[in-house]
DNA sequence: GTCTATAATTCGATAGAC
DNA sequence: GTCTATCGAATTATAGAC
């Protein structure tokens, strides 16, 4: 694979994800991605097969590096069949999402407004998305309801939903005028992310 | 207006509710809407002159009902200069929204999976449901801010925007395996309700 | 108000030269 | 791998008959 090829690839993906981002899947067009991405539109194509293709590499190198971030901070936590508190299990859950914020300010939201459009994104899309975070959803779970065994797994599933609908919340609205998000400083993240398990940890709690 | 006219307008905007709902804004064709609403593609330009407009007609239905009970419910509750509990108020938020599923069984997750859509929306559309929404939501931050004046308007903001996240949550995930609301029955709904509130007034006050 | 027909564009995808 | 050129289908929107 030669240099070229893989900066084109890279280069596709990264404008794919901030248009995705904004706009939707739906609302965008491989014409739109390869203007701002300045490639030919068959490179498109020769590379990744369909836009729908496309949207899964987007989604599998957006995806894998913080799953995989996540797993690591959820063995570090349970080391020594420790039980872990609410409050280190949802911090352990938005650390790699939320530092990944202050690392390159340039695309700074991007990230973050891709992963609430994914969200909401109809069929075959959402799947797709579901698919890459399925692992790291069930141990997470699986955690809080160690940490919480008198809580049913129903309760602590949907209530565990609302903690990643939060979360991809508090991402999408940053830098927004009363966002909880207002600076990518590493200070005002930290303090964002304590608030916002704060918020959480109480109502997981309920 | 004759009765045909308010049956084809009523029924282009049901049906482009329920697709918006499902697909977005850019995911829905006009053709996907005049095909399952059974009247002609001129009809939608005819009687709200684009796409756009047809999308702003769909909001101000579907908004202006639930805005309006959410206001009356809050100035009941406000009724002799009393404080509501936080309770009180985000029961007040929730249930024009959750007993409006109850209501129509055929449709019952086609608003709220339609509000959760639009939130996510991008401009212009998103400013189209916020202007839509934006009186009844500085009630309740001033309401809340009453009932918690401790803490800062800002501080707030934020966390009302997440109990509003949450709530489109639970909506658009109603009926799913593991979601809060599994069944459409009154009991079903106010069981949830009340879990719901317990999760994030627990919130509101950390 | 409703219809047919169609304009004018844009879409994703592909063939084939280099 | 990258390019031009283009296909076939689908899009919003309009013109004009009824």
């Amino acid at each position: 694979m030669s240099t070229t090829t893989t900066d084109t690839k890279e280069q596709i993906i990264s404008v794919a994800e901030r248009l995705f981002a904004e706009r939707g899947f739906a609302g965008t067009t491989l014409r739109n991605v390869i203007s701002e991405a300045e490639v030919n539109l068959a490179a498109v194509h020769y590379h990744f097969g369909s836009k729908e293709d496309l949207f899964r590499a987007v989604v599998a190198r957006f995806a894998r590096p913080i799953v995989e971030q996540e797993l690591a901070l959820l063995k570090q936590l349970q080391a020594g069949d420790r039980v872990p508190s609410v409050e280190a299990i949802l911090t352990a859950l938005f650390k790699p999402g939320l530092e990944f914020l202050a690392q390159d300010k340039e695309f700074l939201l991007v990230h973050a407004k891709f992963m609430g459009r994914c969200w909401t994104e109809p069929e075959p899309l959402k799947s797709i998305v579901a698919g890459e975070f399925a692992l790291s959803m069930e141990a997470f779970l699986d955690v809080l309801q160690r940490t919480l065994p008198e809580q049913s797994r129903s309760q602590l599933s949907w209530k565990f939903d609302l903690v990643i609908a939060a979360l991809i919340r508090v991402q999408s609205e940053a830098g927004q005028p009363f966002a909880l998000l207002q600076s990518t400083e590493p200070e005002a993240i930290q303090e964002a992310m304590e608030q916002l398990v704060k918020f959480l940890s109480a109502g997981m709690r309920s």
